[in-house]
This record gives C-alpha cells, sequence and structure tokens, in this order.
DNA sequence: GACCAGGAAACGA
DNA sequence: TCGTTTCATGGT
C-alpha cells in the first residue's frame, strides 16, 4: 500500500512542545501544521483528537522512520513515574508541557547542529542550520513544485566546502569546528553508528574528542539523537535553574551543579532537564528570587 | 552601547 | 583543578 497520508495514533503527545522545545531546528509551523524534514523526506504534521497525521510529499509504504523520529510508540504515563514525585520544580514543568516527547534524530544532524549552537540563541541557531540546508544540502521533493526543500547536507559536502563558505553561513568560529567534525565522520575516523552501542561514558569521550564538543554538546547528541536517559545537558539556563531554585541562590560551581542532577533525576535527566529548558523559555521569570515555579 | 545567547578552548595560577 | 578570557554574530 502506497500512501501519501498517515495517522499516527497517540495519546497524551504534545506536538507543538515537542517540535518547538529547542532540541531541533528546522521545524516550522504554518496553520496549524508542523512541516520539517526528516531523513531526507518532506513531512508536514497535524495534531488532531485521534492522534497525529502525516503528509509525505512522496507515497509511502512503511512509516517507522516517522514513529522512530517522534517517539509515539513511548508509553507517556509510565515516563511520568520515572520523574521523582517530590521534585516540585520539575513537576510543575511537566505541568505545563504535558505531552512533551524527546525526539529521535539523526546522529549527525544533531551533532553539526549542536556544535553551531554554542553561545547562540535557539532562533539564531535555527537560521544558521537553514542557511547550511540551504546551500550545501542536497535538493529533495517537497508539496510546491515551484519551491525547493532540501535535506541537512552530509557530511562528506561539508567535509569539502571551504571553511570561508561555512563562516558566509553566520556561524563564525564555529566553522572549523564544524569542518573538523564533518571530515572526522566522512573519512570513518569518527563512527556514529558504533557509539550505539557503547556505554554513557565512553560515547561521551568519544563525542568530546572533537574539537568544539564538550560535555554539554556531547549530551545534547547522546540524548537526542541515540536516546540515553542519563545524558542530561546543564546548560546557562539549567545551571540557572539548578541555583536559583535547588541551591538557594548558591554560586555552586558547574561540575558539582551536573553532579547533582545525575542524582537528583537518575534514570530520568534528559526529560528533566528538557522540560525545564523548555518551561524557562517560556517563564523566565520563575527564576527570580521568591517566585515559585 | 551594554549585555547576552542551549560553550568550549587556551591560558595562567 | 580552578577561574578568566576569547571567539563571531545577532537580538534585545
Amino acid at each position: 500500500l502506497n500512501k501519501c497520508d498517515h495517522l499516527l495514533c497517540v495519546t497524551d503527545y504534545n506536538l507543538a512542545a515537542t517540535l518547538d522545545c529547542g532540541q531541533a531546528f528546522r521545524w516550522r509551523e504554518t496553520g496549524g501544521v508542523w512541516h520539517g524534514i526528516v531523513k531526507g523526506r518532506w513531512v508536514g504534521l497535524r495534531r488532531t483528537s485521534r492522534g497525529i497525521e502525516a503528509r509525505t510529499a512522496v507515497p509511502q509504504t512503511d512509516w517507522h522512520w516517522l514513529t522512530n523520529y517522534l517517539q509515539t510508540k513511548v508509553d507517556f504515563e509510565r515516563l511520568l513515574e520515572s520523574f521523582p514525585a517530590d521534585d516540585r520544580h520539575l513537576q510543575a514543568a511537566v505541568k505545563a508541557h504535558h505531552g512533551m516527547r524527546l525526539l529521535r534524530q539523526d546522529p549527525w544532524e544533531c551533532l553539526a547542529s549542536f556544535i553551531l549552537s554554542s553561545t547562540k540563541q535557539v532562533s539564531q541557531i535555527k537560521q544558521v542550520v537553514a542557511l547550511l540546508c540551504e546551500r550545501f544540502g542536497e535538493t529533495i521533493p517537497g508539496p510546491v513544485k515551484t519551491e525547493t526543500y532540501r535535506a541537512f547536507p552530509v557530511p562528506e559536502r561539508i567535509a569539502s566546502a571551504l571553511e570561508e563558505e561555512l563562516r558566509a553561513c553566520k556561524m563564525g568560529f564555529r566553522a572549523p569546528y564544524l569542518l573538523n567534525a564533518a571530515r572526522a565522520v566522512a573519512s570513518g575516523n569518527l563512527n556514529l553508528q558504533s557509539l550505539a552501542r557503547l556505554e554513557l561514558d565512553e560515547a561521551r569521550a568519544r563525542l568530546m574528542s572533537l574539537h568544539g564538543v564538550g560535555e554539554k554538546i556531547a549530551d545534547c547528541v547522546l540524548l537526542f539523537a541515540y536516546g540515553l536517559p542519563d545524558a542530561c545537558p546543564v546548560d546557562v539556563w539549567i545551571a540557572r535553574a539548578l541555583r536559583e531554585l535547588y541551591f538557594r541562590r548558591r554560586n555552586v560551581p558547574l561540575p558539582q551543579l551536573r553532579a547533582f542532577a545525575a542524582r537528583q533525576w537518575r534514570g530520568c535527566g534528559g526529560y528533566a532537564q528538557q522540560y525545564l529548558f523548555h518551561y524557562l523559555r517560556h517563564h523566565p521569570e520563575a527564576l527570580k528570587p521568591g517566585t515559585a515555579l
């Protein structure tokens, strides 16, 4: 059976929060439809009462690529049970964006995107990623024939680019980092597929061997592309939240905050930090002294 | 203009 | 193993 339309039956799925919480950077929403590109396929998504309606530009016989990306088969209720019940800050954030999921993204796209993310706002990351795709991505079929749609550029294409061409995508000092990472992946020096079989610490060390990839960016990749539940990226927002809400505004050093997060959210650190991150981006006033989250 | 952004490397102590 | 500085660019 070949079709361009498909219904994903899900409950407790917050599509808008999932696609706009800062874990992926290519999704856009127009008129209630989210459109983006998953594994080189254009797809439009709409939340309905029955689930998620998906539409592609090319007929599909198998939708596993999409259900895997969206993680629609994850039991959300069981997921909630893994969160500490007595963590009132986390529970408040979960309540505000109930049904938000972590995606399962392509490792290379995720790694490249987060190399570009350092000290940039989410809106700027989206802009740089869009420029990169526009200039280096392969064209793919889309719904409007007069428009061009592009896949995320393969590492081989980035590897053959000039640093100046990359800088022209407004990525600044991150350009040599991206170029080096693309060469490592394209040459086989870094095998992204083999990372899936490693423990958290070993996989993290491999990623951190890349110039421009520290603990935070490595954890983003291990969480958003490999689904390691204990990968818990601590960025400026999460660090601020931990200090304000869990350490009574004490100036606790970053490594100590990371250790605390690992203990506090054992088994669910990835989800916990993502709910807090998304909540705080919508409610930055929650970090003001004396304000309960 | 000052200040900050989903950081990390290089440096000096 | 720490704190500081620097990196490029755009938004507020």
